[in-house]
DNA sequence: GCAATAGTGTCTTTCAGACAATATGTT
DNA sequence: AACATATTGTCTGAAAGACACTATTGC
């Protein structure tokens, strides 16, 4: 059982690993996990690592694949299901704090491509080896997310309830890896009846403050 | 290690089933399965039970969802990661033969809609009521193909090497549960590229025969 | 007023749905 | 020729991309 615990900061993906002590892979970040328990349910046991690695609770969480190759453990076999955990900004920092082990890597996209092979960074923007088969994990969470942004809510799911359709945009940007259209972004959005405006404003910006928007739910 | 063998079959979704002989569920119907060798991987669990309950070799088969409710077997704690395989017609029949054990229910959409509730029945037309949690994967595997069928090549799957742009709208109709406008799919599966005339044309037809298309990969 | 970003209007292109006309096999 | 279905053409409306324009805030 391993989570990506993923969101979108500084406009790009990122997602939050814990840096092995221990051989196999000692030194290398590995995606928070934990065994099933013999009488718990797999969505369960994602919600007891949330909890217990990261401190959180309430967060969206689905399940991505199971990854069973022999020998992706090279002790014994272990097969995975892997779960994907949608975060909000606030909810990465809460996070951060909550278990100061765990870092905070940065998922570049190569440049508007969208092939999906995609290199892990550490916050001082070097690259991260990754244990186990952890990065086709990370990609396979990066591709899911694309592929559901359209048509599903999880941009919302990562930011906070109350955002500026640019916040929007900069999250869907991020996910994508490539610009869209602004007019073209406002009224897709808007057309769909997910977002409602709230009436109130940005403040502390040194421009024209933007709308607030909430999300509404889908039919 | 549960596996979907689902194809269309006389303008409706279908999948391959065994009947239970013991108890639990003993008469139900169940998904094909096996447990997975400790040296084994998923997908060649997959592969060798696609081989041995239905005798098939090379089918296109894709993981659907690992299902893990604690209760979901009253014997024991079983988590099953279940398995989609699309079936082309002589797939089916080839499978129906190998094992006589075989029946072919029919996934009944209710009445052009799209949430996905399908009826199982049998092949007098009865309703067939499913072992464990196996309704349930039926369910999920119809959405899947559902969700995927219009920009991926699952539809291709379903259809033998040579067929005519009505055979491939009537797999997209009975996946899809709904009618589709005749000259906007044509223009649809043309424009996309997938598709390339043979210049053949069907025979033994009461009526005008129509060119045959073969599936020419994506890109 | 200036800088900076929010938000709008409009033109063009693309594409799906509707509907009707034409084509070409069998019987 | 009659029939049944394949195949094509055209009209219309919805939605996306491009681009330029207007609006509103802090300084």
């Amino acid at each position: 059982m391993d989570i990506v615990l993923m969101g979108v900061r500084k406009g790009a993906p990122c997602a939050l690993l814990l840096r092995r002590g221990a051989a196999p892979f000692a030194g290398h970040a590995a995606l928070p996990g934990g065994f099933v328990g013999a009488r718990e349910a797999l969505e369960d046991a994602a919600r007891r690592v949330l909890r217990d690695k990261a401190g959180l609770l309430d967060v969206r969480c689905e399940q991505l694949y199971t990854f069973g190759e022999v020998a992706r453990d090279p002790r014994r076999r272990i097969v995975t299901v892997a779960w994907l955990a949608l975060l909000a900004p606030a909810a990465i920092e809460a996070a951060l704090e909550a278990n100061p082990e765990l870092l905070c890597a940065t998922l570049a996209v190569p440049e508007g491509d969208c092939s999906g092979d995609s290199a892990v960074l550490d916050p001082t923007g070097a690259r991260l080896p990754l244990a186990f088969d952890h990065e086709q994990i990370l990609t396979l969470a990066l591709e899911r997310l694309r592929g559901k942004l359209d048509y599903t809510a999880v941009g919302f799911d990562l930011l906070p309830p109350f955002f500026t359709l640019r916040q929007l945009q900069d999250v869907h940007e991020a996910i994508r890896g490539s610009a869209l259209n602004k007019p073209a972004f406002r009224r897709r959005m808007i057309d769909k009846g997910w977002i409602t405006p709230t009436g109130t404003r940005e403040t502390r910006t040194s421009h024209r403050p933007a709308e607030l928007y909430r999300f509404r739910g889908m039919t």
